[in-house]
DNA sequence: TGCTTATTTTTCCATTTGATCAAAAATTAT
DNA sequence: ATAATTTTTGATCAAATGGAAAAATAAGCA
C-alpha cells in the first residue's frame, strides 16, 4: 500500500537517525541549491556536503526534485513570516521600522535561504509559482489593504502599496542576495556596515532623501 | 604563432558570418545562463537556441567558460552605464530621479541582462569579483563622494551614501530580477504596473513615507 | 535472544555533458 | 574556374550525472 522505505515520513513515525540525517541533508542541499540552482546542483555534491553517499541521500529523498521541493517549502515559510507579522492596528512608522528590522535580520541570519529564494524566482519560479499565485497573493492583498488604510487615514504619504512592498522586499533582501558584491566593494568593513543597515534603510524610506523643513 | 581559427578575433578581421553568428550565440547564451546559471546551462541548449550545432558553437567560443565570460563582460558594461552618468554638479533631486528612471528602464529593456548579473553575484561572483573589487569599487567611491558633498551642502538629508546606492540598485533591479514574482502577484495587471514604477520609486525615496507638513 | 525493520555501502547503468577532430560543405579570394 | 580559406557537421570520447538494485550492516523491539 504505502511506501515501505524510511522516506514515508507521512505514515510511520520518524526515527531518531532519520531526523538527524534529513536535517543534515536539507542544510547541505540549501547551500548547494542556493549557489548553483536546481539544474546546476549535483546530488553527489549535496551528499558529500551532508557527509554521506549519494545512494544514501536518495534513500531519504526519492529524487533531486523532491529534495529541492522540500528545501524550498521550508524556505518559503521563513520568508513569509515577517510580512505576516505586520499589524493593521499598529503605528505605521513603528510597524514599518519593525518590518525592516525583521527582514534585515532575516537577510543576515538566513542569507542562504534568501539567496535560494531569489534563485528560484530568477529562474522563473517553476516550483513556487503556484504558491506565489495563491497564498502569497492573498497575503499581499491583505497587507495592501492595510497600507491603503494608512494612506486614507493620512498616517503615511500616498504611495502605491505594491511599490512600497516591493521596495521593502528589494532593499532588505539585497543585503543577502548581493552579499558578494557588497563585500567586494567594502572589503573588511562590510561586517560593520551590515549593523547599520536597518536604521539607515528605515530612515531613508520613512523620511526620504529630500531634507525636511 | 597565433590562433588560425575564426575564434582569433583579435588578430584577423572578423568575417560577416562571424559577426552574425557570434551575436546569435551571445544572445542565446545570455538567455540560458541567466535562467540556469553557469553550471546549470548546457552548451547544447545554447547552441540549439542559437540555431546551430554544439561543435559549431564551440568553433566560435573555445569553451563554455569563455562564452560565459564574453556574455558577462558585455552585461557588466551595460549595468555600469547608469551609475557613471550621475553628475556631481547637477541638482540632487533631478540626478536621482534620472538615475532611477535610467535603471528602471534598463530593468525593463534588459531584464535578462539584469538577471544574469544577479545570478552571477548570488553565485559568489566567481568571474566578476575582480572587476567589482577594482573598477566598480572606484566608481562607487567616486559617487559616494558626490553624495557626501550633497549632504554636506545640505541639499539632501544626511544618509549613508553606500546604503543609498545599494537601495537604489536593489529597488530598481528588483523589477527585473523578481519579475516572475511580480507577475504571479499582479497577473495581467503587471504590465501597467511597470509603467508607474520609476515615478513611484522616485517619490518614495525622495519624499519618504511619513507625511510632509 | 532472535526477528524485523531501518540504514548504509557497493556496484552498476543509461544519459547528459563539455570538448575534440577529421572530413565535408560553403564561402571568399585569385 | 580554381585555389585558399572559413564554416559546418558527424563521429567520438571521457567524465559526470541521476538513479536503481542488491547486498551487507546496524538498530529496535518482542
Amino acid at each position: 500500500m504505502s511506501d515501505r522505505t524510511a522516506r514515508a515520513t507521512k505514515t510511520r513515525k520518524r526515527t531518531r537517525i532519520q531526523v538527524v540525517n534529513e536535517e543534515k541533508i536539507l542544510e547541505a542541499a540549501l547551500e548547494v541549491f542556493a549557489r548553483y540552482g536546481f539544474k546546476g546542483a549535483a546530488v553527489d555534491q549535496i551528499a558529500a556536503a551532508a557527509g554521506m553517499s549519494k545512494p544514501n541521500l536518495l534513500y531519504y529523498f526519492r529524487s533531486k526534485k523532491a529534495l529541492y521541493i522540500a528545501v524550498l517549502r521550508r524556505t518559503l515559510e521563513m520568508w513569509l513570516q515577517p510580512l505576516e507579522d505586520i499589524a493593521a492596528e499598529g503605528d505605521p512608522e513603528a510597524e514599518i521600522r519593525d518590518y525592516i528590522a525583521r527582514k534585515v535580520a532575516f537577510s543576515r541570519s538566513h542569507a542562504v535561504e534568501s539567496r535560494l529564494f531569489a534563485m528560484e524566482i530568477i529562474q522563473g519560479a517553476p516550483i513556487l509559482k503556484e504558491v506565489l499565485e495563491t497564498r502569497l497573493r492573498e497575503l499581499v492583498e491583505d497587507k495592501v489593504r492595510v497600507i491603503e488604510a494608512w494612506v486614507a487615514a493620512g498616517k503615511i504619504a500616498p504611495v502605491d502599496p505594491h511599490h512600497l512592498i516591493f521596495t521593502l522586499w528589494a532593499s532588505t533582501q539585497h543585503y543577502a542576495d548581493f552579499d558578494a558584491q557588497i563585500r567586494a566593494l567594502l572589503g573588511a568593513g562590510a561586517e560593520d556596515f551590515y549593523l547599520s543597515a536597518d536604521d539607515a534603510l528605515s530612515d531613508l524610506l520613512l523620511k526620504g532623501l529630500l531634507p525636511r523643513p
